[in-house]
This record gives structure tokens, C-alpha cells and sequence, in this order.
DNA sequence: TTGAAAGCGCTAACAT
DNA sequence: ATGTTAGCGCTTTCAA
């Protein structure tokens, strides 16, 4: 950005017209003749002019850019949340300005004010783990900010949401089990505190008794990373000898499990089959290949995107509506790991 | 954004003051007097008055926004780089606007106008895949706007650069696997149409040479994903029996090679180490863990940042400096799959 | 068909 | 110590 800027008002000194000619002939106004149109268009073309649309925000007080506060770009499922968001984005004219609060509250609450001074149009956001205070966010909405949540939703809040089908998922993962013969399923479970966690094991049981199968509690045991699985699942197999199936609340532990188990010197799926959530990339790179849940960690950042933008739109012209939900369904992709030859 | 923002102006009116003295106000200017600061501060607070950057942008013709094109979020390289970014950024006031070019050169091209109608203050880039030709980076240096490429890097233009130490880490990887004892090393290499494939493929050689061992060029077979390593690693290590360990040009190759090495029967690492590159989150997951060259993602997002912004703050004072060059140093991270028990 | 003027929110000379 | 004015780049009434 510089004085190197090539400005309207450059353009109408050298072809001694003013201003607001030049504007109206480069957004092809019919009440600008067709000569000066066709001089203006080419001296701008020629000198390279780009409207400045800091300029344009200034007066439209409309950015056309949309922030984004997501927990941590280094992990798939929001990675390909990105990818969806700024598809649409784009393709709408609009930009979108991210922030990463790396799950920490305070820092959630710095994005929302850096959000704010840049006068984002409107914002997409997935909650730090921290967050249980929600005014910043009830700020932005006093200024008349729409805010869709995503994945990590804010359920003290009115606004639009898109959420993963969790139970849906969780449930379909676990009927696949059963009908592939296997008969007691542990869960290594997310935490109960925790929406998306409570959902899996919802889903989780209501497969087992769907398909006459008991709940045994024993066997949902909270555990959502990869060390603390390959820490603990072989004592767990140990301690529940009959265990066939492990379904883990997302890949990483399904695969910290699937180690786990092999050094115990089971096979998998043989012996005991696993199963995880997520479909990331590592899903097909284990050995065996890992079956797993897909979150669409791309369609829903669409629909979060699409939310938003149809809400933008509607600003203008009506009244709020009732904030929507949708749920994005997820896919249950069966590999290697459930698959017995 | 709406009719709800606070203004300068409105604060004003409501004190009986200009907005010029609110702005000084505001800033602690030394002219104004205590009691008027302390009116306005504390009316600008209970207002939630916040600056509009838009406005100040306009003015002062500095966005503090800096750009970003990257080919691929998903991609953990990729998304620490950003976090290092964002990192730095914020730490100087500044926000991060990012763009993915999905390795396509007309996306690029997109990119760079959309920041350029944004008005960004510089911009951050590491090269789509197609990118051959560079007018549109020109065209953005014409405005002034400083560039500064990272991993993918622009030779054809004066600019400054962070690189990954790709020849030294291939150098300390290959012969990390020389000292452990292997001798007939497999280079599954990226493209030589890219930098850092030749500068890989280079250190691969060297420390072969400076082992007294020879480089064989039929070991270095072009390969850089895990699709493909998956198919042709096991015919490789068919034709040329004595080949003991496989150095890849990264992790997914990688572990490609280590399941078809697998499916041959053979062992990781006793019969044949397997030696990555990235260091990503896989390379934890495998089983055996997989030993690979840390590539710093973070450290390169923060030193090009530095760099950016360093030059930001120069253009106010100086004339154009010379184009510097920082090489992140990479690290040898060494697991079970070269670790001889 | 075109131009002049005002204003988006803010700041900084230049008054006073 | 504070107010007035002009201007950043653009659009849009209103006037000619």
C-alpha cells in the first residue's frame, strides 16, 4: 500500500473528468455515454486500478470479510472446516479473516475484539475447550454481528449452528460392529462434559441395546488421546477378557488402542476390531487401515458459511428470525480394522 | 457492523466536545487536560467504544493486515507454518489474512488481487505447484508491497526468503542411517523440478559419499506419495536385494514404503529402516514409530513474519535493502523405525 | 450526460 | 487546552 495507488481521482485528472464520472463508468452507470465509458475503462485497465476497498467498507460499512475463531488449525477435522469455509466465502465475494484461539478463553476473547475493530460482517466460530463465559460473544451480537457456531456450539446463546450427528455417527459405527459379529464393545469415550462427547455415547449405547446387546458402564471409559490410550487399553483388555471391539471417540485413540492391542500380541481385527472418528489422513495410514467415522469436516464448514451468509443477506431487508440448526450427517467408512478376513 | 458502532462523534456530542479532543483523548495526547481524558476514557468505556480500524486504514494507509497464500491448509507443515504466523503477528498488532491457492496458479493469481483490494501491508507466500510464471507477485512489488516466500520459494524474484534446510537434514538423516549400520540406502525422492527435491536428493548423496559409501543413481527413484510408495516399494526392494534401509522424501511416503516393506514379510527396522521427512503428527502413529526430519513448521512461519514485518517498518525509513535469505535448521527426530533393538 | 458536494470515522495541521 | 478544517478513496444525492 502506497503512493503508487492508482486512485478515481487519478483517472479523472488525466481524462479531465470528474470523480464521479470515473465511478459511474467503471460500474457501467447507463447514464454515462458510451465513449467516455469505454475511454475510462481503458486508461483504468491501463494504469492497473483496483477500487480500494477499505474505502469501499469505510462508507458501505460492510466489509465483505468474515472472521473465523477456531480452536486449532493443526488438526484435520478444522483444516478441512477451513477449506469449506472459504469455498463458499469466495465464491461469494467474501474473505475471511482466522483466528486461533488455541482453546484458550482469554485468547477467544482478544480474536472477538480484534474481530470487532476490523468490522467482520459477521463471524464462524468453534469454542475454545475453556470457554464457559459467553459476553463476548453477546457483544458482537449487540452490535448487530451475526455469529453462526459450528461444531463446538454455544448453547446459551441464540444463534444459527451447525453440528456434527455425533449420535448418528457414533451409533452407525457401532451397529457395523455388531453386525460384523462382534459382541463386546469397549468405548473409549470423550468427555461427558462435552456435547459431542455425551452424543458418541448415546449413540454408543443405544446401538448395543437397539441390537440386544447390555450396557455395561465398565466398559465406556473416558479416554481421548493417543498416549493415554496406548497406555491404557491394554489393561482395560485385560481386565474385560471378553472385549472384541473397541469404538474410540476420535482416530488418534483408535489408533493408540490399535498399538496398544497388537503389543498385547491380539490382532487386529482378528481378534479385537477398532474403530474411530474422525476419517482423517492417519486413518489410512495405520496398519491395518483404520475405520472410522467422517465428520465432513468440509461440509460443515460450507453450511456454517452458507448460515452466515444467508443471514448477512437477510439483515437488510427483515426481521431476525429464529436461529436454525443443521445438522451435518456424517459417513461411516469401513476399512481394514473391523474388516475380518 | 451497524447502526450501533460508537463513534468518536458520538461521544462527543454527548460530552460537548469536539471529536478531535476525544481522539486525543483517547491517545493520552500530553495536551490534553486530566479531567477531559479521564470524562472521555471512561464514556468511551461505558459506551464499549472500540476504533474503527476500516477508518484508520483509510487514513493511514496501513491496513495491519498482513496476507497469506498457502497451496493447502490440510497439511501439517502448512498449518504450524500459520500458527508461527499468527503467532508473531498478533504479538505486533497485526492480523493475518489467509488465502489457499489448492496448488493452482489461477487461484493464486485470484489471491493475490484479493489482497491487493484489501490492502494488505505485505504478504507472506510459499508457491502453488503450477506457478511457472511471477507477474502477478510483480505487480504487487510494483505497488510497493513487500513479499516474502517461504518452503516454496519465488528464484525468479528479488524478494525475501525463508527455506527449510532441506540438503542438511537429508544429510544428517541419511547418515544418521549410515552410523546405525545400513548400507544400501533407497532415496524415494521428490520431483527435481523443485528445489527442495534437488536439495534432498543432494544431501541423500553427500553423506553417502562423505561415508565412503557410493551413490548408486538407480536408488533414487522418484516418489513422493503414499499411494505410489505403497504400489512400487515392494518390486523396488525386489530388484535391488541388498537395499536395507529407505530414506523418503516425506513422512506419507514414508509410510507407504513401511507398510509395503511390511507386506513383503520384512521388518521394520531390522531388515530395512524406513526414514521420513516433515515430521508430522503420523510419524507418531505409526507402528513402528517412524524416525523423520523435523522441519520446524512454526519456526519458519515466525522467522518469515520477523522478516516481513522488519521490513514493513524499514520501508518507512530506508531505501530498498538487499534480499535476505534465513535457512531454518532442521532436526533428525529418530524413533523405532531405524532403531535396531 | 456530467459535475459539485457531502459524508463514511478518524486524525493532524493549523488555528484560537 | 481545545476547536476547526481538511482529507484518506469512494459513492450518491442533488443540481446543472
Amino acid at each position: 500500500m502506497s503512493g503508487t495507488n492508482v486512485t478515481i481521482k487519478d483517472i479523472a485528472r488525466k481524462l479531465g473528468v470528474s470523480p464521479s464520472t470515473v465511478s459511474r463508468a467503471l460500474k457501467d452507470h447507463p447514464e454515462i455515454s458510451p465513449k467516455t465509458k469505454k475511454v475510462v475503462t481503458e486508461l483504468a485497465n491501463l494504469l492497473g486500478y483496483k477500487p480500494n476497498e477499505i474505502a469501499l467498507s469505510l462508507r458501505s460499512k460492510k466489509t465483505k470479510v468474515i472472521g473465523l475463531i477456531i480452536p486449532e488449525i493443526v488438526h484435520h477435522f478444522f483444516s478441512s472446516v477451513i477449506s469449506g469455509i472459504e469455498e463458499i466465502a469466495i465464491e461469494e465475494g467474501y474473505n475471511v479473516m482466522i483466528f486461533q484461539s488455541n482453546e484458550s478463553y482469554t485468547r477467544e476473547v482478544l480474536n472477538t475484539q480484534g474481530l470487532y475493530a476490523n468490522r467482520v460482517d459477521g463471524l464462524l466460530v468453534s469454542l475454545a475447550k475453556e470457554t464457559k463465559n459467553y459476553e463476548h460473544f453477546r457483544n458482537l451480537q449487540k452490535h448487530e454481528v451475526p455469529i453462526v457456531f459450528f461444531d463446538r456450539i454455544c448453547e446459551g446463546l441464540k444463534t444459527d449452528r451447525v453440528i456434527v450427528d455425533d449420535y448418528g455417527g457414533a451409533f452407525e459405527a457401532v451397529e457395523h460392529l455388531i453386525h460384523s459379529g462382534y459382541k463386546k464393545i469397549l468405548h473409549l469415550s470423550g468427555s461427558r462434559d462435552l456435547l459431542i462427547g455425551r452424543n458418541r455415547i448415546n449413540g454408543y449405547k443405544d446401538a448395543l441395546e437397539d441390537n440386544g446387546l447390555q450396557v455395561d458402564e465398565n466398559l465406556v471409559v473416558p479416554c481421548d488421546n493417543y498416549e493415554t490410550a496406548l497406555q491404557i487399553t491394554g489393561d482395560i483388555i485385560d481386565m474385560h477378557p471378553g472385549v472384541d471391539a473397541i469404538f474410540a471417540v476420535n482416530d488418534f485413540t483408535a489408533i493408540g488402542a490399535m498399538k496398544a492391542v497388537k503389543k498385547k500380541g491380539r490382532k487386529v481385527p482378528d481378534d479385537i476390531a477398532i474403530m474411530g472418528f474422525t476419517n482423517g489422513i492417519s486413518a489410512t495410514l495405520t496398519d491395518p487401515t483404520l475405520s472410522s467415522v467422517d465428520q465432513h469436516g468440509t461440509e460443515v464448514g460450507k453450511e456454517a458459511t452458507r448460515l452466515l451468509l444467508k443471514r448477512l443477506k437477510e439483515g437488510e431487508l427483515t426481521e431476525d428470525h429464529t436461529p436454525q440448526t443443521r445438522v451435518v450427517r456424517t459417513d461411516l467408512v469401513v476399512r481394514e480394522s473391523t474388516t475380518r478376513k
